[in-house]
DNA sequence: GAGCACTGC
């Protein structure tokens, strides 16, 4: 990039620019201006720096304290310093922080470590899953998932060990941060002194301090909890809106995309849109009209980025754009908050999102586009202002802006939440039904649930979480579904199979299908394929990926198979074993013997049953509701009369994910309760 | 008969 604005953050030359292509988190970029200033007179010069002994004070006056903060202000990396030089991680005690994604986790921590001129791992570490980087004696900051701290409630339901903790992109209202925030605040009560600070991007700071705020006197100047906003480090972003309506927004994106290279300054696009179909479509587009430029124009250089594009392909955004040319990136949601690309100056927002949700009434997830909240169409507009002023392009009307709602759906209004009942349930937290939610999940999602683990034994006809084996699934990180296949794998000797097929489930996208499938990607996958169906499928390639292919990135290039998927579902696969380890379940083998695979596939999934229409569409067993075989299925070209599924996900029709095989006789002699429990009524809670 | 937003333990 040949311009920038002297006297701020340059592309080319950050320290941390590996960091920062894979993290969204608000990394401060230090700049070597050939000035020899040191780390710590860097950290002066930042914008919390002149909020520091305000903050302290507030934390140490305050139980709870939101901190407002735009992307770059540096609160991430500083605050827990602060609190660490103020003598808050004195006699042993930790200041935690959480980051709602792994790599963001290693980033900071990282960075904080290089600030304060410590080996990572030592006074600073981190913790995510599969990978503990830090020393139970020593560390006294900790960044970590908020997952990972989730799960430290169950070893020590007061966290004990922490003085200070931080919940970190807090708007964002994943499913664990909202978790920690019911129990954090459950914690609080028992333990004064512990001091939180919830640190936000967005204006729903007023929220969080009702939530927080435990001051029933009608004198505010008693509240517990405090508010501080403190300035960010962004450019001014332009906005523009459409002034009528459009028809089509991939279209537009692409029109608009040309209008700013053939008009405005150099700077590289950004184009949000939603999905796979689109993205590919509107690269091949630009690709295709960049023909029709002038000779002397500018070149222009489209790429996609989606979570399922292989690594070798997501990496080529990041790579600096050659003299003369302009970079388009057209991305789905991953560029909002995931993965962060330099040289950003434009971008085109179409307003809308893919977003899961999941039906209780029907137990079915659906998969729908659906237009952004306000802070959606914020965070990505900031996207054009990290290294100058900057220009969005929302294509939708401003009058449209104004109808969005403030904020997304918080996950756990909108997911299956078997998992947390159960979680909620092995903390002692008897009725669910009142726990104190932030924003309480409608009580139709809490039923289903409630529903699904007394039909799985997890739960008795009171209610309560059953011994081993509800504390067991409990504490098994999978869905309560996969979790029960893993712990009943020993009535049918395959646990080192059922292994395999949860680790294989746990990840997505093994296959990685070209744009335009050709026969020999079919034939490829055909390899693999049995007639058993998909399971037993992920099964032969696993096997394969550990033997054959050597566990070789280049093994998996040549078959269409998604290398980081199979290395990540070996990670998972490890994880499992070691749980089942120690719930003395016998990890053994059946061989090739698909019927007790299959058999162990139904003690856990018999509520998914189903059975094939005589037009080929299939019926649920359950629900009586019409369900197609994913035409990434092996069953797609095959007959099957019965089968089970781990997932429907309805888009333009209600598809079954992942189908094997079974004899509807399995079901009654593994399940014969199921069928009972629909006669009678419902245990109480 | 033809399709899969993004995280996390």
């Amino acid at each position: 990039m040949a311009f920038w604005k002297p006297g701020t953050v340059a592309p080319g030359i950050s320290v941390d620019r590996e960091a920062e292509k894979e993290t969204s988190e608000n990394l401060v970029t230090f700049v070597d201006h050939g000035s020899n200033l040191s780390i710590q007179q860097q950290r002066k010069i930042l914008p919390i720096f002149k909020s520091r002994d305000q903050i302290l004070y507030l934390v140490e006056q305050y139980q709870t304290t939101i901190i407002v903060g735009q992307t770059g202000c540096g609160k991430s990396t500083q605050l827990p310093q602060y609190l660490h030089e103020a003598g808050w991680t004195a006699n042993g005690r930790i200041v935690a922080c959480t980051q709602p994604r792994r790599v963001a986790a290693i980033t900071v921590a990282d960075r904080v470590a290089s600030e304060m001129n410590v080996k990572l791992g030592k006074e600073v570490g981190y913790s995510i899953r599969f990978e503990e980087c830090y020393d139970p004696n020593l560390t006294s900051i900790k960044y970590m998932t908020d997952g990972m701290l989730f799960r430290e409630t169950f070893l020590d339901p007061l966290l004990t060990q922490y003085s200070v903790i931080m919940i970190d992109e807090a708007h964002e209202r994943s499913l664990y941060t909202d978790l920690l925030l019911g129990i954090l605040k459950k914690i609080q009560k028992k333990r004064p002194e512990l001091r939180l600070i919830i640190s936000s991007a967005t204006l729903d700071a007023e929220a969080f301090y009702e939530f927080f705020n435990t001051n029933t006197a009608n004198d505010s100047s008693k509240d517990n909890v405090s508010i501080i906003s403190l300035e960010g480090r962004m450019f001014p972003v332009d906005v523009h809106y459409l002034e009528e309506p459009c028809q089509d927004y991939v279209e537009t994106a692409i029109q608009t995309a040309f209008d700013i290279h053939v008009k405005e300054p150099p700077g590289d696009i950004l184009i949000f849109l939603t999905g796979r179909d689109e993205i590919d479509h509107a690269v091949g587009e630009i690709f295709q009209r960049a023909t029709t430029l002038p000779r002397s124009a500018m070149k222009i250089n489209p790429l996609p980025i989606y979570a399922g594009l292989p690594s070798e392909q997501q990496l080529e955004i990041f790579e600096q754009t050659p003299q003369n040319t302009r970079k388009v990136v057209v991305a789905t949601n991953i560029a909002e908050a995931s993965i962060t690309i330099e040289g950003i100056v434009y971008v085109i927002d179409c307003g809308f999102v893919k977003l899961r949700a999941y039906n209780p009434k029907t137990g079915m997830e659906s998969l729908t586009v659906v237009p952004i909240s306000k802070s959606s169409a914020q965070q990505r507009a900031g996207r054009a202002g990290r290294i100058m002023p900057g220009k969005a392009y929302r294509l939708y009307t401003e009058d449209s802006f104004y109808r969005l709602r403030d904020a997304s759906i918080p996950e756990i209004q909108r997911n299956n939440l078997a998992q947390v009942v159960l979680q909620l349930k092995a903390l002692g937290i008897d009725n669910v039904l009142r726990f104190d939610f932030m924003t309480p999940p409608p009580a139709e999602l809490m039923i289903r649930a409630l529903e699904l683990l007394y039909s799985l034994k997890a739960l008795d006809d009171y209610g309560r979480l059953t011994m081993p084996l509800g504390m067991q699934l409990a504490e098994f990180p999978v869905d309560p579904m996969l979790g029960k296949i893993l712990l009943d794998s020993y009535k049918f000797q395959c646990a080192e199979e059922m292994l395999t097929i949860a680790a294989m489930i746990s990840v997505q996208n093994v296959f990685v299908t070209p744009s335009n499938p050709s026969t020999e990607f079919e034939d490829e996958k055909r390899k693999f394929a049995v007639e058993e169906g998909d399971h037993i499928t992920s099964l032969n390639v696993f096997k394969a990926f550990i033997t054959r292919g050597k566990k070789s990135a280049r093994w998996c290039h040549q078959r269409y198979l998604n290398f980081r998927a199979l290395s990540r579902a070996l990670s998972i696969r490890e994880q499992l074993k070691k749980y089942l380890e120690r719930f003395d379940v016998p990890i053994e083998s059946c061989g090739n013997d698909t019927v007790k695979i299959r058999k162990c596939l139904v003690s856990g999934y018999f509520a998914h049953a189903a059975k094939m229409q005589s037009d080929g569409s299939f019926r649920s067993v359950r629900d009586n509701v019409e369900l197609h075989v994913h035409p990434s299925s092996v069953l797609f070209t095959r007959n099957a009369p019965w089968v089970i599924f781990h997932e429907v996900v309805s888009t333009t029709k209600s598809y079954m994910r992942e189908l094997t095989v079974i004899d509807p006789a399995w079901l009654t002699e593994l399940a014969p309760h199921f069928y009972e429990i629909r006669k009678t009524s419902l245990p109480a809670h």
